[in-house]
DNA sequence: CCAACTAGTAGGTCTCGCAAACTAGTGGGT
DNA sequence: ACCCACTAGTTTGCGAGACCTACTAGTTGG
């Protein structure tokens, strides 16, 4: 079978790297636990849109590997089970710390841009 | 031969994707031409460390096929020849375009990461 | 039965890091 | 003169990681 590939999404897709991580935590850290589908709609709300499923899910396994969260399986009150996410300790050390680099980078790569289109 | 793999210097260099380009437009917008060398030590001044030749480089390559900049090769005074980069009109619209897009982009990821580290 | 939910996998792509080669001048030691 | 080390610059090959698309597959309610 031949399988036909189509343009991916452009530059916007780059820009979530290293920070799609950073975001889950930060909506776990915001709600205490939550499970991938309502993740992706809080993540769209949230300014980060189009988010694929699967890009998600396997985030959320390897933040699980690294056990910066927590999985627990739910059987489904209304729906499917769901499985549930939440953060370890490990996991806020992780948010406060990477998560202040993450601000000064992107405060610094703001800044340059915007002095170059106002040049 | 065996090549020795040392670990990549972490998340920071997926910061990058999608950001340096964008971020070597502005700075060509700032000074109207330049070429790779000081760019690196343009950049790290930004805020952007540590870029590597190895990644600049082809990646003028890219701007130049994709027609953002014009290359110029000029002999050089006391050292190698060098040669200058400069924005084409081309480049300036996606500077402007692409960066307000950075910003949106950015500035919405940076506002949910604190709330995260907030709550 | 269909639509909305919910989770997962396989394979591919792109941009980056690392390492090293290569070119050209400059200055020091012998 | 000659060699060497150092700085300034550019280029290229290989590898890796995190994302995308496409596809699979289950459950519940109208």
């Amino acid at each position: 079978m031949v399988l036909v590939r189509a343009e991916p999404r452009g530059r916007r897709t780059q820009w979530l790297r290293g920070v799609l991580d950073l975001a889950v935590l930060a909506l776990l850290a915001e709600t205490g636990e939550d499970y991938g589908y309502t993740l992706l709609q809080r993540l769209a709300k949230a300014g980060l849109p189009d988010v694929q499923a699967g890009t998600l899910y396997p985030l959320l396994n390897r933040l699980a590997a690294d056990g910066l969260v927590r999985a627990e399986w739910r059987a489904g009150a209304g729906g499917p089970g769901r499985k549930f996410f939440a953060l370890t300790d490990e996991g806020r050390t992780a948010l406060t710390e990477r998560g202040a680099e993450w601000t000064d980078f992107a405060r610094n790569a703001v800044a340059l841009v915007e002095r170059g289109m106002r040049a």
